[in-house]
DNA sequence: CATGAATGAGCCTTCATTCAT
DNA sequence: TATGAATGAAGGCTCATTCAT
């Protein structure tokens, strides 16, 4: 490629870039149905004929955000699976990556709801749709991979029958828990502070109830956290528990 | 009360519960966004001005739809809540209407993740929003009562120190495994076979993760299943597990 | 039907007319791609959600627009079908309402050429597109009685193998006659003074060939002409010919 | 002119014909409302600023399609005239290119009938509407040639007045035969077979409607065929007829 | 000269809401 | 009270044309 092919491919990146920004932003705000074609071109400086070059449909702009969040998960993922020690302290790590995502895009949550509607993804490319099926699955295989491990080494015990379960178990209690956590009416209820930390404390419950040894009631986590904290996020101040 | 405006009284609540009937269906074939006023006017065989007579707005009526469904839930919840028995055989009870839920209104999960758009409750009217609420308070102290009452009688650890905490990591696990229920490829991933299963036994999890006795994997429940479902649900045929 | 209901429903037609009146116009003037719905609802003072209220899409307008003239024709051939007289006399008769409708609806012509796309018909309702076709029937079973007849009585060679071929002859000599006369140029180079002279001269001439007695060369037609203005278009003033 | 000058103008003009032959393609497939200057784009390998270096306008370059077979069907029609014969013989060579035409540009019509709104000329360069007008006039010129020979020589009868009305006749009957062509409704009530024997026998109907000997009813023109099948299309299998 | 990114006016269609009857 | 005709703003998408490089 050639020098100025090499420029307008970066420049063409960062305009996408741009539009993937700021349409987050718009959809964190107003929703998927509430976002505006003309309002992004506004916001961007470009018209809404440039946006058509990069998205084929207004739904195709949505995956890419979607994906675009989903992607950064998974390498956070990835380096999570990758700390050093028993396998209930690498899934712990996991575990400080979703806090860490719920504080860094406490809305996006509902971007991935609107995923969920079956029209939606007949209308965005098929490329994107099996680029963000390919980042999905690494988020899973990472965690399953742990759980692989930790049956093999005896963390777990040698009665569970589908590792998936556990994986799975996992995932769906991570949702729930942003689920509730955007139900203002419910926090209150049940009295909650810190969303991030029902988060953290509702997977140890989990992995507690798959008899995921060291038992969190059993075990002194407070230096595992701090060397997950050196280790994995070096660099940002997350929120304790 | 006339006789006569007792009548048309009773005309006017017929006529909502049934245009709450098929705003319900279209509700669920369609989702919120492809619901429309004319097709349920036509469905309904009222104009749609009659339909305004009874709902401010299009959210008001699919509020109306939300509300009908909690409160069925809330009910289910409350006789759920009296089955006799130790506590753990009594929250059990819980999930089983929840796995009745999801079989009798496996769509209805669509309807609730609508009701988390902030502008939704803006154009709901302040009397059924709090309707609303009622009834989810209404589901989630049914649900606590059982865990104070296992606080109370040892049944969960006596250093519980938020009883709500333990409802709340139960309501997240059934709301999660709604959330990866309605992804096909997470399923396809973990290689999941009955999401109903799927939803109880992560509820078992999550109790034996907060080490509430009798701890499933160390008492047989089969006795206490066989009852649940002649003394709550006697009229269906649940789904094993 | 209640007087009201009658009411309405004359209103509603009334307004339907309304409608096809003024697209008529644009579609005359601007051609189909340019006929713009904002345009026509300003014209008619109606907006444009009402015109959809009464035709499915922009295609089905405009095939109103050409099914309504269209029906005219049908009528004009019935009518002129029903002339008293020879054969040749009667299918003269239809060649005046070609020539009448020629000076009627100068520019139909376009409209009917536009209907030729394979999409336009996929969006045009069903029911129109019936009716559509069978004011179409109407005119060629007119034209091909008047063959038939003609044949039978011996005005026509015995020796026309197909008398559709000869009906169709001479829709295709009228519906040529226009396709030159929206030609200027070569109107110029052929320097033809008078289109609908040309259209009955040229239908005159095909007839001639196929034999049809009392052939034009040997027959003075003026009475019979005198007869036709008189008979079937008592009420207008038709162009010499 | 230098060489390089020379050269480059070559590679221009076989650019416009790689222009014209796609855009030929795409408007018979898709008509001239569905020609997108993009997919032409794509299709040449040229990118879309360099087709506007060609043509000023879209319109301009369906008119250099329209004129580029307007150019071919004139060239035919001055070689169908130059056939050796009575004049009849002459005026049917031209028939067997018309139908030749329609075999080798079925859809060609299509484009043609684009020409007829008003817009379109305005948008299209002056140079190119008048070289589309001098093929017209050629196409024209060969059959009215042949007109007034037959006149001359008595083929024709020497009352007829005006040369260009016989011409036009047959032109009228030409275009005419190709619009019933593209009625699929129509071709099934008339139950015609083939389109391509409808077009030549409606010709020869003109021709004998004018008196232009030999008249078809009375002379065998097998031989005639015959020869011009040899002579002017040596190369190609016509249709019989 | 050739490019192709950028434009932006334009257009059809939808549908929640209103209001005169 | 019930109606349904009328509204009109809104929005996704297209594509011929331009122009800086």
């Amino acid at each position: 490629m050639s020098l100025t092919a090499a420029r307008k491919e970066r420049e063409r990146a960062a305009r996408e870039e741009l539009m993937i920004d700021h349409a987050t932003r718009l959809l964190l705000k107003d929703g998927y149905q509430n976002l505006n074609l003309d309002v992004l071109a506004d916001a961007i400086e470009y018209s809404k004929g440039t946006i058509y070059l990069h998205f084929s449909t207004k739904e195709d702009l949505v995956l890419a955000v979607a994906t675009r969040i989903l992607k950064e998960r998974a390498d956070l993922f990835e380096r999570a699976a990758r700390f050093k020690g028993r396998t209930r302290e690498r899934v712990r790590a996991i575990g400080f990556t979703c806090a860490y995502f719920a504080q860094q895009h406490p809305d996006y949550f509902n971007v991935e709801m609107m995923l969920k509607s079956a029209s939606f993804w007949e209308k965005a490319s098929a490329e994107r749709r099996q680029t963000h099926g390919a980042h999905g699955a690494r988020c899973f295989q990472s965690l399953n991979n742990i759980v692989l491990d930790a049956i093999r080494c005896g963390d777990l015990p040698s009665d569970v029958q589908q590792p998936e379960a556990v994986s799975l178990s996992l995932i769906a209690m991570t949702m729930g828990s942003h689920c509730v956590s955007v139900e203002p009416e419910l926090l209150k209820i049940a009295a909650v502070e810190d969303a991030v930390k029902l988060l953290r404390k509702n997977q140890d419950i989990v992995c507690d109830g798959w008899g995921w040894k060291p038992l969190f009631k059993n075990f002194d986590y407070a230096a595992t956290d701090k060397r997950i904290r050196k280790e994995i996020f070096p660099e940002v101040e997350l929120v304790r528990g």
